[in-house]
RNA sequence: GGGGGCGUAGCUCAGUUGGUUAGAGUGUCGGCCUGUCACGCCGAAGGUCGCGGGUUCGAGCCCCGUCGCUCCCGCCA
């Protein structure tokens, strides 16, 4: 017989009575009735029900078990009376009776108890992480992302990509996130950096002419964290192709993502693949508010800076502004704390408020209540009502700023906010969409300066003689330029983000040029990758899933740590492995280092 | 860097207007119990109320500071 088993705590039924067994495993819970004890005993597989009586040559040793340790247990498979079968249990209709008993391992008193499903505070889950993954939930979400992971690298094989793995100890790139650096030891004063993403040797494996390149690849950023957003690494489904077109890349990928949401979503309506909507930026901007949109929520945003603009409105607070209306279906007749609550939640984020119109029936007539409706009267009302499509009964809230980013995202927040309020957000579907045609660049107000607005990889949406011969101070083109970039969005998640590269080196340099980086620069910063380029660079493109938020939606959960098998704080650090830690003397000598602490 | 929430027994939490010896559940230890599966019953041990300072006759509770966890803003091409 096996030192360890014959069979897993998840396998035996009642075919396997008369048989003797082995299992092992830990002790899941204990019920002492003085002469006769029950163990459950928990494995990766499942749970078995072990029972032993005071006469039994173990009986000593299974006394003596206690939550947690782990046994091995040896005996004969009974069947359970019809009155003590478990039905909650695969092998409820069965149980152990121990003849021998063996402990492989005690356990302390415990920090953090693994039976029941109740919730513990983050910081003792993290510092007992290997406790908290044997529990259900955890252990469950873990294997989930284990099998998501299986599937995509599945489809994107079926799909005829390649897996390759890129390195770790790279160099610094000077756009986006902070790095993380690592000092070298044989040069002195010089530093390797974690990759934020493998942006470049992707591409540089396109012009190594590998065609589709995919992995399940690392990325690390030294920024602080949210719910959903990890701090420090988190993992993408990285993936570029060769001689493609956005439409291209957009067939490759939607399929994949459709596909495994199909697969693990659990009977959840699930956008088909070839029905992502497109929504270019702008409309994104202005519908939702956002450019990450849910679109389980039926709200859409819209533009009513006219009608306020009108001579016969004399509401002052909206004059020469941005004014954006956001209805809120049924709302209408909803108590005053209603309003009042939202309006609150308005003013806490920084907005001056929340002005709002509700729609009643008088008479046939649609007429405006609450605090402004007096304002806005006759024709204004009927249009406005009509723009927003809104009936007696809704209401209709405003956000209204003199600039319009600032309304639209306030808007949008409070898209959101009254979607969830009102009930109008469906959980049993995945809703898909790609957000494309984003701007090239954005004007940084605190600099005065031209930046990139998202990836400065992205090639523009511009005829190439045109594009070369732009005059840098033509801010008013240059800020309408558009790029071949995308983003996937589900449920209001991010999921994805990529773009058609730009792969003609002259392009690059000036589109550097205009986010202010000198040709000479920009040739240093990249050289590897613009040589590349003037050595024969195929037209390419990609994205990269973030794999994290994939499992998070498809786990139903709202938290990146819950799909993470050993996450870090909020605050970046590891509880567990006790990272980060001070180095010790030898090796700052070593890497050349002296450590300068911030002034109180 | 900024704002909100939380911090009391191994664990999860309660703790009134500032007032005697800080409680419950669970776990742990001891006793009883042969069909439980959140087993049951009896008993015991277990506390730097995150830490430091202040106000007060008196502080878990009020004030100031600080640390930790968390959510959000900034940040995240």
């Amino acid at each position: 017989m096996h030192a360890y088993r014959t069979h897993t705590c998840g396998q035996l039924r009642k075919a396997d009575v008369g048989q003797t067994v082995r299992l092992s495993g830990w002790v899941n819970r204990r019920r002492d009735h003085g002469g006769l004890i029950f163990l459950d005993l928990r494995d990766h597989y499942g749970v078995t029900q072990c029972v032993i009586e005071p006469d039994a040559a173990a009986f000593a040793t299974v006394d003596s078990a206690r939550s947690e340790w782990v046994l091995t247990l040896t005996g004969k498979v009974v069947a359970r009376s019809d009155e003590t079968v478990n039905k909650d249990l695969s092998t409820g209709e069965v149980e152990l009776r121990i003849e021998q008993a063996s402990v492989q391992s005690q356990a302390q008193e415990l920090p953090l108890p693994v039976f029941g499903d109740h919730t513990y505070p983050e910081e003792t889950r993290l510092t007992y992480r290997f406790l908290d993954l044997r529990r259900e939930r955890l252990h469950k979400n873990i294997m989930l992302r284990a099998n998501i992971v299986t599937s995509l690298r599945r489809r994107m094989v079926e799909q005829g990509f390649t897996e390759f793995q890129t390195p770790i100890l790279t160099a610094s790139s000077p756009e986006g996130a902070r790095d993380f650096l690592v000092p070298s030891r044989r040069y002195p004063g010089q530093f390797y950096a974690l990759p934020q993403a493998p942006q470049q040797f992707k591409q540089l494996i396109m012009v190594a002419g590998f065609d589709r390149y995919f992995q399940i690849a690392p990325c690390f950023r030294d920024e602080d964290g949210r719910a959903d957003r990890s701090p420090g690494e988190f993992y993408q489904l990285d993936l570029e192709m060769s001689f493609v077109t956005q439409d291209d890349v957009f067939a490759a990928v939607a399929p994949v993502l459709a596909g495994v949401f199909e697969e693990f979503g659990q009977g959840k309506k699930v956008t088909p693949a070839d029905e992502f909507p497109r929504i270019p930026y702008a409309e994104a901007m202005l519908k939702y508010g956002t450019d990450k949109p849910d679109l389980r929520n039926p709200i859409e945003i819209v533009d009513v800076s006219e009608i306020f603009g009108r001579a016969e409105v004399e509401f002052k607070a909206f004059k020469n502004k941005t004014v954006r209306a956001i209805p809120a279906p049924g709302a209408g007749p909803q108590p005053r704390s209603f309003f009042d609550k939202l309006n609150e939640w308005a003013r806490g984020e920084g907005a001056a408020g929340l002005g709002y119109i509700q729609f009643e029936d008088e008479g046939g007539a649609l007429v405006g209540k609450g605090p402004i409706a007096k304002f806005i009267t006759g024709a204004a009302l009927a249009d406005m009502a009509k723009a927003a499509k809104v009936k007696a009964g809704d209401a209709l809230f405003f956000s209204a700023d003199a600039k319009a980013d600032r309304a639209a995202n306030l808007a949008g927040m409070a898209r959101t906010r009254i979607g969830r309020e009102l009930n109008l957000i469906p959980d049993g579907e995945y809703k898909f969409c790609w957000i494309v045609d984003f701007p090239m660049y954005e004007w940084n107000e605190d600099d005065k300066k031209i930046d990139f607005s998202h990836n400065p990889f992205s090639m523009p949406q511009f005829d190439r003689d045109k594009f070369l011969a732009l005059d840098k101070g033509d801010n008013d083109t240059i800020l309408g330029l558009k790029a071949y970039q995308y983003d996937i969005v589900c449920n209001g998640y991010e999921l994805s983000s990529g773009a058609i590269r730009n792969h003609d080196p002259d392009v690059m340099l000036k589109a550097f040029e205009i986010a202010g980086y000198a040709r000479e620069e920009t040739e240093e910063k990249f050289k590897g990758m613009i040589n590349a380029f003037r050595h024969g660079a195929p037209p390419h493109g990609g994205t990269a899933p973030g794999i994290d938020r994939i499992v998070m939606l498809l786990a139903g959960e709202e938290n990146l740590r819950e799909v993470t098998m050993f996450p870090m704080t909020q605050s970046a650090q590891d509880l567990l492995m006790n990272a980060p830690s001070p180095a010790n003397p030898k090796q700052l000598k070593e890497l050349h280092l002296r450590v300068v602490y911030p002034e109180k």
